[in-house]
DNA sequence: TATGAATGAGATTTCATTCAT
DNA sequence: GATGAATGAAATCTCATTCAT
């Protein structure tokens, strides 16, 4: 179900263009939102409770929309490792986008970088982190059914294993340039690789 | 050079203790800290420049502090198989420690989770998870020189692999009761074999 | 002149409504009348100037509302004396309705518990607290003429001490489970008698 | 137990001034007593929870301290009727600082005239409106025992009785202007004897 | 050096009122 | 006329930091 109350969306988007800008997600006010969604402080309040609601729903908002977008690509490529070479080379290409992406990655592991009260009002609204993670899910399920994944290997294991391993890549591409002796290309292949044969 | 100004070390406890209790890094009160210490508020500015500085300082000393108890226990395990399988016993037994650990691992990759403004302290402070870095890259280093980590993998990748594994662990380690499926036991091997072959 | 406008009706009931049920005459707010008349937010502004006039006016039309009511009844008495003892009745009758009675007291004497604002406004109705107050001091004529008052007494000293003891026994009303020496006939009879003798 | 923090007696001067000068009980600003008080806002915060505490705390204080200065001289008058006398003399002489004066009169009957949360605060304190009412009891329970009230008359009924004949010496008071056929001196002398007789 | 009382900028949130529909 | 979404002024309260003792 889509959000298309106009000023529930200017909200989110006024949200999400200040962390992009590097704002810091804890330290962002109320009134800088609403001054960039253009509208009024009180309105804020006409459609959530708190700060916190605010800045917890956009950040949901915007991994489930980043999610719904990929995941029919993604779904154009059959297979486990199709779908993880697919990934590997997403993340690559939406790299530069930095906050955007470590944004999703936060959300799916743990919220880390979120004060205690905007992680309540996620962990309020449940799905939290859902999203991203009925994706790998589903790919890893896909990896094990035609065998590109070991029976004895749970899904479960599985996928925390694929989630690390592309948290190592993002790890890698922040600091790509304080390890020249490494190249994205080969990194890439290098992770891709290890974690298909640890799961084949 | 070990800080040992008893002010600075019960701020740092301070600070600490908090944090081991649940609180929440970005909420911690200046005010929470210096009674916690047991000494005076002003006090503390007679050591730091800010809020920010202390609570950066104390979860940089506690690092590594940390890693120095450690180090030498780690030192009596050769090579980097042994090390890598004590790395993560001494994970599952400190696990209980969650707050301890996770604390570890942020500052490791990336300072999630602290405010910008504490980050930015922490980068100032430059050595900014270098400490454990450090002992992770001597490790690979060892791994390296003694054939149990191919040539043509760079120290730097190797490092990076290792830690993604750690942190999948600890991810495993969150959420293990809601994974019955998977046993502690099984999940350390199964990351600690992944990694290894992946890095021979 | 009766008020029959359909909305001005329903915001005087709305605001009534919510005094009985124990909400702070300060506290009311714009919104919860309008939700409880049924009606837009806006609609009130097309009747009163403002909140405060709202308030003002649904008190007062409350108090008129209350007296014309009981002064049939009252009329149907002759005599000073049967009306005050009327009137002692009526308000041990009433009192379950404390807030109903409280109103008009408050009304009639000063206004007491109302916003500067809302009272204010009440001022500018001129009329504040007449209502009532003619009631009382035809009943104190009507004394004076048949001789059950003291030609000597003017009709203004007379509400004035009519209404002291009327005061009096709702303060004892209010208070009454705290003086379990008391009772109430006993002391309806005092204050009456009190009253009676004193303007005799 | 005398208040001599100079902050809070800053504080409650602070409070009693604005009221004096007419301001609305319900409207007084944090920022308002504070400017006043010559302090910092958060200064208030030191020694209060809310404003609501501070404003109670202030209309205790200043009533118990009235009452204390006026307890001395109202001893020397020896029986019922001449405290009794004495009173209204008090009051007549006291009625230009009119709020004063109303302020009393409202704590001990029943605090009206202050918002819900005002008078939760106060209720709190438990001894709201018993200083004043002490010294009533006390002038009643005297006339008692030397015979100037009715043996059959409960203290608390001679307490009623006598704070209604003040509160209408108030009344009067307040509207003599428009009431040019009574004179103040009769107006005692009718209400002080109506309360005498109706007690003896 | 150590203190903690005092500060006040600044954040969140509320709600009377307006006005386009 | 009727509406209620939108507004933004204004209020409370917090807490990092200072500074006189």
């Amino acid at each position: 179900m889509k959000e298309t109350r106009p000023k529930v969306l200017a909200l989110y988007r006024g949200v999400l263009e200040l962390l992009d800008e590097g704002a810091d997600v804890n330290g962002i006010k109320v009134s800088d939102i609403t001054a960039r969604a253009g509208i009024g402080k009180g309105t804020a309040y006409d459609y959530f409770k708190s700060r916190e609601e605010i800045i917890a729903c956009a950040l949901l908002y915007d991994v489930e929309q980043k999610i719904e977008e990929e995941k029919e690509e993604l779904d154009r490529h059959e297979g486990f490792r199709a779908k993880v070479v697919y990934a590997f080379d997403w993340m690559e290409r939406r790299f530069r986008e930095k906050k955007v992406f470590v944004r999703i990655l936060r959300l799916t592991t743990e919220g880390s970088g979120l004060s205690g009260t905007i992680l309540e009002e996620l962990q309020k609204r449940k799905e939290s982190g859902c999203g991203p993670i009925r994706v790998l899910w589903e790919m890893c399920r896909e990896g094990k059914e035609n065998g590109e994944i070991r029976e004895d290997i749970p899904t479960s294991a599985a996928c925390i294993t694929t989630l690390a391993n592309m948290a190592a890549f993002v790890m890698y591409l922040e600091k790509s340039e304080q390890m020249p002796e490494l190249n994205t290309a080969w990194m890439k292949e290098f992770l891709c690789n290890g974690l298909l044969n640890q799961l084949e």
